[in-house]
DNA sequence: CAAGAACTGAGAATCGATTATCATGTCTCT
DNA sequence: AGAGACATGATAATCGATTCTCAGTTCTTG
């Protein structure tokens, strides 16, 4: 069964985005086009059931998207804007840091600062 | 003015953790002794004023705090537990992956894994 | 001890994020 | 066109976290 279109857009825009979008980021670059909000949710969690979209969780609570077929990467927060870019690259070499009995299965880096469109603005 | 009993209470709670604790955490943690809710916010919330404690967000939402006399360090939070526990050490060189026109002012860096009591018990 | 200020616990109120509801709209298939 | 299944938007309901309120308690100072 074909997806539905505004399901669609809301897949695309996360598609297009430079880093990983919020619900209700989402919902307002897709506000123009008469999206509920409530439409952006399912879309979403409809997304994640299937494996298309990972939820990522950064600092500062709320839950973001992205779509799955990203490689691994890492994040900047920008502390103006509270925008979320994408980074490319990892960190290795991070288990010296764990204590001895623990076992790791993940890192999660995120670096802060200011995005070059709000520094500019600054 | 000496503070008070129960706010010290909540301060020393902090101190003797192995890592950040969130309001609830610190809460059950004093339960027995017949502290409230309201009054673990209010010791927390002064603590930041006074600038004694620091807020730590990780993932997974909520705020948890801190001492603010820790040097730099970043943690490790349980999956299983949802604990989150103090590292020791840092991890440097993450610049290259600032892209250009940004301004990094900070990091942060979250280990995930199961923590030894944990994965003991499993 | 007395008076006033600060502190406290319990629960109500608030806030933002997410989910559920429902009447309507749209698509598919015939 | 007609029937049935699914999708949609607006809004209400829910949930957890935090803050506010208030009456009672404790502390400080004299």
């Amino acid at each position: 069964m074909q997806r539905a279109k505004q399901q669609l857009a809301v897949i695309r825009a996360l598609g297009e985005a430079d880093g990983p979008l919020s619900a209700r980021e989402l919902w307002s670059r897709l506000c123009g086009t008469g999206v509920g909000l409530a439409t952006v949710y399912r879309a979403l969690q409809r997304g994640v059931e299937e494996g298309t979209l990972e939820p990522v969780e950064l600092l500062g609570g709320g839950v973001r998207y992205e779509p799955k077929d990203r490689e691994h990467h890492h994040h900047f927060l920008c502390s103006t804007c509270d925008h979320a870019f994408d980074l490319y690259g990892c960190v290795e070499g991070l288990e010296f840091l764990v204590p001895t009995g623990f076992q790791m299965t993940g890192h999660e880096v995120v670096l802060l600062g200011t995005c070059d469109t709000c520094g500019d603005a600054a």
